[in-house]
DNA sequence: TTGAAAGCGCTAACAC
DNA sequence: GTGTTAGCGCTTTCAA
């Protein structure tokens, strides 16, 4: 590979020079600009980006961390940063914790080592005193999970008005025993998802029953096993909040195995609007989230704090969800 | 940030020897090993990385290429393939075609530049002869995607087999009119796929109607699309091979609301074996693969390379495919 | 408008 | 065992 001094020698001029014309830097004469242009061209040269980043200090790579990549909404999610990001030309470096805290230090270790620029934690493991004394190592910025004290930008859903809004439709069909999923129990979202849940059951005068509290729901077959909990239960619940089309999908599917009536005998509300719900039978009422919008917003977040256009301090930008209605609810 | 030097100065030594310590090299007395530990320790210092690799000529991440990151079976790619190259110490940065043949350039692109060391494609948009210019920079490694000329590690999946595998069931329970999916006309792997397929057919004597060979069948609205144009059609198949459970999923549920009984009058046969096939009704019989080991075995085969373990040259491992009965044929 | 030279932080010959 | 020194390839003062 040849290497900027080639390119100077044969062009007749200095590196520095030619580091002008690779950077479009004004003055160099239209001669020397154009002589450099072709050695660089009849090279095939292209400048090593390690030095560059070496010199300037500056990766232009950011780390996204997720509890999995293939998790639907997470891919999504994915997918939507890592083409944000490459608009502003950086680069998207996928991390995944597994849902353990110390893989999610791991990311925030590549901050320190100068090996990307900012880091988007899109899922919390850890307590945030814990990740904030990565802070002074560059920026952080939380995605889709929510956290009260994060001293960074904050880009998230409004889980609450979600909760809400979802128990809403419940009630509003008659409704009054009721059943809640969450995916990890000490996320803030999902405990902002669970008060606008409460919320709308006090607002109607119902209480909940903690038996019909589930956890660790994330996939079809968290699903499966939760109807068939629920199956077992000598009081069922009549509706339940699955948080996630995933498990929404198992619960239906399983239930209509058990030959329940859905959504007669049980209603199921999903969440992410995923392509799922659009094949089990009945189709999966749920909550849409704009979550292109939230990639989007997170990286420009970022992208801000990276250029200095705005320090790194809590800012919180609330995305409003929707009901998607369709059969299960 | 504190740097080697600084290290070097307040733990009185040289920076090589603080060089040494950090790469446990032999040679340091325990004692200076140990005095340079702690001033480390107490500045809380970690070389930094753009520097290390300016001089090793290293980056120690690999680009991955897939379609979309959030097509269920890419992301699970892209999922194991990340785990299993920490593993080496690599880092994956992810990198979407969007089915342009443009980006799927800059992808290799970054060979050039140096910004990887390595670059793992998992579909092809190029022909092999444009990709072939960008071997001299750096190792390139096909997975999941087939191609009959190219001279770099392929892993793969036996297509053939899987096609043949898959028709054959379709024959066993009495069909003989049967339609094909594929995604892209142009990848050699669909090609091959629908050589079993057509062998299968030949075998049992029967023929292909080229009217129900539809392409571009990627997701659940695209299974829609599709049975709604065989809804259309005066002569039906009464199987298809869809090459891609979320296709499966879109027909079966588009089939179930025109009235066909699957599989009586409609055989569909999905691809992947995802946790999709498991909610539909009926639910999907279809092919699974091992896409686990294809991903470890393309990130192993990436490794060597970079480790000088084996030379850049044709490599085919083809992984076997097998069947997964459960309803739809 | 141009170039010499310094230096980003690190590793590895080489000499002692 | 240890340190001096020369770069890796680039950008950016600074002086001309």
């Amino acid at each position: 590979m040849p290497t900027i001094d080639e390119i100077a020698k044969l062009s007749n001029v200095s590196k520095t020079t030619v580091s002008r014309v690779l950077n479009d830097h004004p003055y160099v004469s239209e001669e020397k600009r154009k002589r450099v242009l072709e050695v660089i061209e009849k090279l095939d040269y292209i400048p090593n980006t390690s030095a560059r980043k070496l010199r300037s200090n500056k990766t232009m790579f950011l780390a996204v961390s997720v509890p999995h990549a293939d998790h639907p909404f997470f891919a999504q999610l994915m997918k939507h940063m890592s083409a944000e990001a490459l608009k502003h030309q950086y680069k998207v470096i996928v991390f995944q914790t597994f849902y353990q805290k110390q893989n999610e230090l791991k990311v925030l270790e590549l901050l320190k080592r100068k090996e990307v620029d900012g880091v988007m934690l899109c899922s919390l493991e850890n307590e945030w005193e814990n990740i904030k004394k990565y802070l002074k190592y560059g920026p952080v910025v939380l995605a889709n999970e929510f956290h009260a004290e994060a001293d960074v930008p904050v880009i998230c859903y409004d889980e609450f008005e979600a909760g809400y809004k979802g128990t809403e439709l419940f009630i509003q069909k008659g409704h009054h025993l009721m059943a809640f999923c969450c995916d990890t129990i000490h996320s803030k979202a999902q405990i902002m998802r669970k008060e606008g849940f409460m919320k709308a059951l006090s607002d109607a005068g119902l209480h909940f029953q903690e038996k019909w509290m589930f956890s660790h729901a994330f996939t079809i077959h968290d699903g499966f096993r939760i109807m068939d909990q629920i199956h077992s239960m000598s009081e069922k619940p009549t509706a339940i909040f699955t948080g996630n089309d995933q498990v929404a999908a198992g619960i239906i599917k399983r239930a209509r195995y058990y030959q329940y009536e859905v959504p007669e005998q049980l209603a199921v509300l999903g969440y992410d609007n995923q392509s799922i719900c659009e094949v089990t039978d009945p189709e999966i009422t749920t909550i849409d989230i704009p979550v292109e919008e939230l990639a989007q917003k997170a990286v420009c977040a970022m992208v801000n704090l990276l250029n200095g256009k705005s320090g790194l301090q809590r800012d919180v930008a609330t995305l409003s969800p929707t009901l998607k209605i369709r059969q299960s609810v």
